[in-house]
DNA sequence: CCTTGACTTAGAGTTAACTATAACTGTTAG
DNA sequence: CTAACAGTTATAGTTAACTCTAAGTCAAGG
Protein backbone atom coordinates (compact mmCIF):
# COMPACT_ATOMS: atom_id res chain seq x y z
CA UNK A 1 0.00 0.00 0.00
CA UNK A 2 1.42 3.40 -0.45
CA UNK A 3 -1.42 5.45 0.81
CA UNK A 4 -2.01 5.75 4.56
CA UNK A 5 -5.49 7.50 5.84
CA UNK A 6 -4.39 8.53 9.81
CA UNK A 7 -5.55 5.21 11.30
CA UNK A 8 -3.69 3.37 9.03
CA UNK A 9 -0.34 4.98 9.35
CA UNK A 10 -1.07 4.79 12.91
CA UNK A 11 -1.52 1.16 12.94
CA UNK A 12 1.66 0.69 11.09
CA UNK A 13 3.96 2.85 12.60
CA UNK A 14 2.66 2.04 16.61
CA UNK A 15 1.79 5.27 17.34
CA UNK A 16 -1.71 7.38 17.72
CA UNK A 17 -4.06 9.28 15.56
CA UNK A 18 -3.32 12.39 18.08
CA UNK A 19 0.83 11.87 18.24
CA UNK A 20 0.97 11.90 14.60
CA UNK A 21 -1.36 15.22 14.34
CA UNK A 22 0.92 15.92 16.99
CA UNK A 23 4.32 15.42 15.60
CA UNK A 24 3.25 17.50 12.25
CA UNK A 25 1.80 20.45 14.38
CA UNK A 26 5.35 20.56 16.27
CA UNK A 27 6.44 19.97 12.85
CA UNK A 28 8.70 16.98 12.75
CA UNK A 29 6.79 15.91 9.71
CA UNK A 30 6.29 18.51 7.61
CA UNK A 31 4.87 18.01 3.81
CA UNK A 32 2.08 15.71 4.41
CA UNK A 33 -0.20 15.23 1.74
CA UNK A 34 -4.13 15.73 2.06
CA UNK A 35 -7.25 14.51 0.28
CA UNK A 36 -10.04 17.09 -1.38
CA UNK A 37 -11.79 16.51 2.19
CA UNK A 38 -8.43 17.82 3.77
CA UNK A 39 -7.67 14.38 5.32
CA UNK A 40 -4.10 12.96 5.66
CA UNK A 41 -2.74 10.74 3.32
CA UNK A 42 0.46 9.29 4.21
CA UNK A 43 2.79 8.33 1.82
CA UNK A 44 5.49 5.03 2.42
CA UNK A 45 7.86 7.82 2.13
CA UNK A 46 5.74 9.64 5.21
CA UNK A 47 6.15 6.00 7.00
CA UNK A 48 9.99 5.80 6.53
CA UNK A 49 10.23 9.27 7.84
CA UNK A 50 8.02 8.70 11.01
CA UNK A 51 10.42 5.12 11.49
CA UNK A 52 13.27 7.32 11.59
CA UNK A 53 11.83 9.75 13.97
CA UNK A 54 10.85 7.06 16.16
CA UNK A 55 14.83 5.97 15.96
CA UNK A 56 15.89 9.23 17.46
CA UNK A 57 13.08 9.37 19.82
CA UNK A 58 13.72 5.87 21.26
CA UNK A 59 17.27 6.48 21.75
CA UNK A 60 16.72 9.69 23.66
CA UNK A 61 16.46 12.85 20.83
CA UNK A 62 13.90 15.44 22.01
CA UNK A 63 11.43 16.34 19.45
CA UNK A 64 12.99 19.52 19.61
CA UNK A 65 16.10 18.18 18.15
CA UNK A 66 14.72 15.04 16.00
CA UNK A 67 12.75 18.68 14.31
CA UNK A 68 16.72 20.22 13.82
CA UNK A 69 17.76 17.46 12.37
CA UNK A 70 14.62 17.32 9.65
CA UNK A 71 14.89 20.91 8.87
CA UNK A 72 18.21 20.13 7.91
CA UNK A 73 17.28 17.36 5.93
CA UNK A 74 15.45 19.26 4.20
CA UNK A 75 17.93 21.80 3.22
CA UNK A 76 19.69 19.59 1.27
CA UNK A 77 23.39 18.90 0.74
CA UNK A 78 23.73 22.71 1.53
CA UNK A 79 23.41 21.04 5.54
CA UNK A 80 24.98 17.35 4.72
CA UNK A 81 27.59 18.53 6.98
CA UNK A 82 26.11 19.70 9.85
CA UNK A 83 23.10 16.98 9.68
CA UNK A 84 25.73 14.06 9.66
CA UNK A 85 27.90 15.87 12.55
CA UNK A 86 24.30 15.62 14.49
CA UNK A 87 24.29 11.70 13.41
CA UNK A 88 27.44 11.49 14.29
CA UNK A 89 27.41 12.75 18.19
CA UNK A 90 24.03 10.94 18.47
CA UNK A 91 25.56 7.88 17.29
CA UNK A 92 28.16 8.47 20.12
CA UNK A 93 25.56 8.93 22.58
CA UNK A 94 23.58 5.64 21.40
CA UNK A 95 27.16 3.57 21.85
CA UNK A 96 27.51 5.23 25.65
CA UNK A 97 23.88 4.98 26.26
CA UNK A 98 23.83 1.06 25.34
CA UNK A 99 27.43 1.21 27.54
CA UNK A 100 25.47 1.93 30.67
CA UNK A 101 22.64 -0.18 29.96
CA UNK A 102 24.67 -2.89 30.29
CA UNK A 103 26.40 -1.69 33.47
CA UNK A 104 22.87 -1.39 35.01
CA UNK A 105 22.42 -5.14 33.58
CA UNK A 106 25.08 -6.20 35.65
CA UNK A 107 23.83 -4.37 38.81
CA UNK A 108 20.35 -5.92 38.31
CA UNK A 109 21.63 -9.11 37.90
CA UNK A 110 23.84 -9.08 40.92
CA UNK A 111 21.02 -7.92 42.77
CA UNK A 112 18.87 -10.84 41.58
CA UNK A 113 21.92 -13.27 42.75
CA UNK A 114 22.21 -11.42 45.82
CA UNK A 115 19.09 -13.41 47.94
CA UNK A 116 17.40 -11.75 50.68
CA UNK B 1 33.14 9.74 54.79
CA UNK B 2 29.91 8.36 55.89
CA UNK B 3 27.96 11.02 56.95
CA UNK B 4 26.80 13.81 54.11
CA UNK B 5 25.35 16.88 53.99
CA UNK B 6 22.05 17.15 51.47
CA UNK B 7 24.89 19.10 49.30
CA UNK B 8 27.45 16.26 49.93
CA UNK B 9 25.46 13.40 48.67
CA UNK B 10 24.32 15.45 46.15
CA UNK B 11 27.78 16.22 44.31
CA UNK B 12 28.29 12.45 45.46
CA UNK B 13 25.34 10.76 43.42
CA UNK B 14 24.91 13.69 40.81
CA UNK B 15 21.37 14.76 41.74
CA UNK B 16 20.61 17.85 42.67
CA UNK B 17 19.24 18.37 46.19
CA UNK B 18 15.63 19.44 44.89
CA UNK B 19 15.40 15.95 43.57
CA UNK B 20 17.21 14.02 46.47
CA UNK B 21 14.28 15.78 48.64
CA UNK B 22 11.48 15.27 45.86
CA UNK B 23 12.48 11.69 45.82
CA UNK B 24 12.30 11.50 49.63
CA UNK B 25 8.66 13.07 49.67
CA UNK B 26 8.16 10.72 47.39
CA UNK B 27 8.56 7.69 49.51
CA UNK B 28 11.43 6.36 47.48
CA UNK B 29 14.08 7.20 49.87
CA UNK B 30 12.57 6.23 53.38
CA UNK B 31 14.34 6.42 56.56
CA UNK B 32 16.96 9.55 55.95
CA UNK B 33 18.47 10.28 59.32
CA UNK B 34 18.47 13.95 60.08
CA UNK B 35 20.72 15.62 63.21
CA UNK B 36 19.50 17.45 65.71
CA UNK B 37 18.69 20.74 63.02
CA UNK B 38 16.22 18.70 61.48
CA UNK B 39 18.98 18.67 58.65
CA UNK B 40 19.48 15.45 56.41
CA UNK B 41 22.35 13.24 56.99
CA UNK B 42 22.96 10.51 54.45
CA UNK B 43 24.89 7.51 55.14
CA UNK B 44 26.64 5.39 52.88
CA UNK B 45 24.11 2.96 52.92
CA UNK B 46 21.82 5.54 51.76
CA UNK B 47 24.40 6.66 49.27
CA UNK B 48 24.38 3.14 47.91
CA UNK B 49 20.33 3.10 47.68
CA UNK B 50 20.30 6.39 45.21
CA UNK B 51 23.07 4.11 42.83
CA UNK B 52 20.49 1.71 43.00
CA UNK B 53 17.11 4.06 42.25
CA UNK B 54 19.40 5.23 39.73
CA UNK B 55 19.89 2.12 37.50
CA UNK B 56 16.39 1.68 38.02
CA UNK B 57 15.26 4.74 36.34
CA UNK B 58 17.82 4.82 34.34
CA UNK B 59 16.80 1.50 32.55
CA UNK B 60 13.26 3.18 32.31
CA UNK B 61 11.49 2.31 35.77
CA UNK B 62 9.20 5.04 36.50
CA UNK B 63 9.65 6.49 40.14
CA UNK B 64 5.93 4.82 41.31
CA UNK B 65 7.16 1.31 40.13
CA UNK B 66 10.47 1.99 42.45
CA UNK B 67 8.91 2.97 45.52
CA UNK B 68 7.25 -0.29 45.01
CA UNK B 69 10.11 -2.31 44.71
CA UNK B 70 11.59 -0.38 47.34
CA UNK B 71 8.71 -1.32 50.00
CA UNK B 72 8.59 -4.84 48.97
CA UNK B 73 12.44 -4.85 50.04
CA UNK B 74 11.30 -3.31 52.94
CA UNK B 75 9.24 -5.84 53.96
CA UNK B 76 12.08 -8.53 54.00
CA UNK B 77 12.25 -11.89 52.87
CA UNK B 78 8.49 -12.46 53.45
CA UNK B 79 8.17 -10.56 49.94
CA UNK B 80 11.29 -11.61 48.62
CA UNK B 81 9.37 -13.63 45.67
CA UNK B 82 8.20 -10.66 44.19
CA UNK B 83 10.81 -8.44 45.05
CA UNK B 84 12.99 -11.03 42.74
CA UNK B 85 9.88 -11.45 40.14
CA UNK B 86 9.95 -7.81 39.89
CA UNK B 87 14.06 -7.80 39.17
CA UNK B 88 13.70 -10.69 36.82
CA UNK B 89 10.95 -8.91 34.19
CA UNK B 90 13.28 -5.83 34.80
CA UNK B 91 16.22 -7.71 33.47
CA UNK B 92 14.07 -8.96 30.33
CA UNK B 93 13.19 -5.22 29.58
CA UNK B 94 16.58 -3.89 30.14
CA UNK B 95 17.98 -6.94 27.72
CA UNK B 96 15.36 -5.80 25.20
CA UNK B 97 16.08 -2.98 25.20
CA UNK B 98 19.56 -2.77 24.57
CA UNK B 99 18.27 -4.89 21.31
CA UNK B 100 16.31 -2.23 20.10
CA UNK B 101 19.40 0.35 20.94
CA UNK B 102 21.70 -1.62 18.86
CA UNK B 103 18.66 -1.87 15.88
CA UNK B 104 18.22 1.75 16.45
CA UNK B 105 22.18 2.42 16.02
CA UNK B 106 22.12 0.50 13.11
CA UNK B 107 19.99 2.76 11.27
CA UNK B 108 21.61 5.50 12.37
CA UNK B 109 24.94 4.36 11.27
CA UNK B 110 22.61 3.01 8.11
CA UNK B 111 21.70 6.86 7.90
CA UNK B 112 25.17 8.36 8.33
CA UNK B 113 26.72 6.09 5.90
CA UNK B 114 23.71 7.45 3.01
CA UNK B 115 25.71 10.18 2.21
CA UNK B 116 23.10 12.71 1.16
C1' DC C 1 25.58 39.80 69.21
C1' DC C 2 24.82 39.58 64.58
C1' DT C 3 25.32 38.34 59.94
C1' DT C 4 26.03 34.77 56.61
C1' DG C 5 25.06 30.64 54.63
C1' DA C 6 23.38 26.11 54.38
C1' DC C 7 19.75 23.99 55.48
C1' DT C 8 14.32 23.22 56.36
C1' DT C 9 9.16 22.97 54.70
C1' DA C 10 4.99 23.70 51.93
C1' DG C 11 3.54 24.62 47.93
C1' DA C 12 3.79 26.71 43.23
C1' DG C 13 5.71 26.55 38.59
C1' DT C 14 7.92 24.28 34.59
C1' DT C 15 8.75 21.19 30.73
C1' DA C 16 8.15 17.56 27.42
C1' DA C 17 5.27 14.77 25.31
C1' DC C 18 1.40 13.48 24.78
C1' DT C 19 -3.95 12.84 25.20
C1' DA C 20 -8.55 14.33 25.16
C1' DT C 21 -12.57 17.36 24.13
C1' DA C 22 -15.70 20.05 21.46
C1' DA C 23 -17.51 21.52 17.52
C1' DC C 24 -17.56 20.65 12.97
C1' DT C 25 -17.23 18.46 8.00
C1' DG C 26 -17.18 15.28 4.29
C1' DT C 27 -18.05 10.08 2.77
C1' DT C 28 -20.53 6.11 2.65
C1' DA C 29 -23.95 2.30 3.63
C1' DG C 30 -28.67 1.30 4.12
C1' DC D 1 -31.81 11.08 2.35
C1' DT D 2 -29.88 10.48 6.38
C1' DA D 3 -27.38 8.50 10.12
C1' DA D 4 -23.09 6.78 11.42
C1' DC D 5 -18.37 7.19 10.90
C1' DA D 6 -13.84 8.77 10.28
C1' DG D 7 -11.67 12.42 9.79
C1' DT D 8 -10.65 17.79 10.73
C1' DT D 9 -9.11 22.03 13.84
C1' DA D 10 -8.18 24.70 17.97
C1' DT D 11 -7.53 24.39 22.41
C1' DA D 12 -7.58 22.42 27.01
C1' DG D 13 -6.08 18.90 30.21
C1' DT D 14 -2.87 15.33 31.93
C1' DT D 15 1.27 13.10 33.65
C1' DA D 16 5.89 12.39 35.23
C1' DA D 17 9.64 14.22 37.03
C1' DC D 18 11.56 17.60 38.43
C1' DT D 19 12.76 22.68 39.79
C1' DC D 20 12.06 26.74 42.09
C1' DT D 21 10.29 30.20 45.57
C1' DA D 22 9.18 31.99 49.96
C1' DA D 23 9.48 32.09 54.52
C1' DG D 24 11.73 30.42 58.19
C1' DT D 25 15.54 27.97 61.36
C1' DC D 26 19.97 27.01 63.13
C1' DA D 27 25.04 27.12 63.80
C1' DA D 28 29.48 29.14 63.20
C1' DG D 29 32.78 33.02 62.32
C1' DG D 30 34.07 37.83 63.12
Amino acid sequence: MSLYTISQASAEVELTPYTLRYYEKEGLLPGVKKDSAGRRNYQSDDIQRIGFIKCLKGTGMSLKQIKEYGSLYAQGKKKFEERNAMLESHRAKILLEIKTQKKYLKMVEAKIQMKI
